[in-house]
DNA sequence: TATGAATTATTCTATAATGGAATTGTAAGA
DNA sequence: TCTTACAATTCCATTATAGAATAATTCATA
């Protein structure tokens, strides 16, 4: 029945090396996937962390630059900040020059959470890399870094940040 | 004013380089995003292109079967499959022995789709990889397959099909 | 072969996420 | 003082999504 000449579709040949570009993708939405996760014994969810990380290097940032920076809309960043405060995380300093703007900051509960993704992302990076040699995992590191600088990407700012909140946030009834 | 000891505040140091693993997330993520982008040209989203690719290996597969494979709740695969075939990409074929059952199958058409959506997925890799030389690029696929594989994904399925559709479905009116 | 359980595809529905348009309060310039 | 610009927030309409319900069919077995 199979025309020779033709791709044999009797016994689908799953064994093909996946195109580098697809690899990159879906590796990388592996780990963000499976970061997630971790997270949520925090209770908080991935673009929560991304506001903690980048508070932390640009303390005192209004909510608009760090809109910008993270690639999100005002109107979206006003609720996973009000999440961060409820937690007591971080904290809307009024700025005494200008009352429109909210100066953010981390508070030290926010530096301990802070710590604890850190060491979350220690222990993620471990598992997910298990497969290769200390020598390999640096070579790997080398390679995206070159990777996400040639492409423009900002460190510490994950595309993914621009959509999905993704956590159960305990009702509040 | 600077204590020394502490973490300097006044000029955010955003030099220090990102952990490997979310560089992996960030790379990933952007590359998915760009392939999105690209997509658009030819009216597909990345769930789309997922199932023609998938298709072209398992011609024949029942929704649920393909469903599955995609980790894709099949109420959220029908929509899909509607657009593929309101395209004349696909056609769900009566299977005889089993009347509850689709078999699904590229068309000409699907396949000539599953063609442009390979060149577009080699210009996107040349574009996102022209960073690194030949043998690096080998390298990073070398890796990446073998994160892939100890991390239990299979080839061709992508974590991030299971959500987001994102493409401007032209309306029928 | 009749009957009930299981299976496939589909549709329905309630909830949630999202982008963009108001809205409110404040600042700055003419 | 007006008027315009701007920051944060709220509102709203649209879309996405998971999971339940439905309909058609097959299967198991009494």
């Amino acid at each position: 029945m199979t025309k020779p000449g033709k791709r044999d579709h009797s016994s689908p040949p799953r064994e093909q090396r996946s195109p580098v570009i697809f690899l990159l993708a879906q590796v990388g939405a592996h780990a963000a996937s499976k970061f997630g996760e971790r997270l949520k014994q925090i209770g908080l969810s991935r673009p929560h962390s991304g506001i903690l990380w980048n508070l932390d290097f640009a303390p005192s940032i209004t909510q608009r630059q760090l809109a910008r920076l993270l690639h999100m809309l005002p109107s979206r960043l006003v609720p996973l900040l009000d999440d961060l405060e409820s937690k007591g995380l971080i904290e809307r300093r009024a700025n005494p020059h200008d009352r429109r703007r909210h100066a953010l900051h981390l508070t030290n509960k926010g530096r301990t959470a802070l710590e604890q993704i850190r060491q979350i992302s220690r222990d993620h990076q471990k598992d997910v890399l298990t497969a290769l040699s200390n020598e390999e995992q640096r070579t790997l590191g080398e390679i995206l870094q070159r990777l996400a600088d040639q492409q423009g990407l900002a460190r510490g700012v994950h595309p993914g940040y621009a959509r999905l909140s993704q956590v159960e946030t305990e009702r509040k009834d």
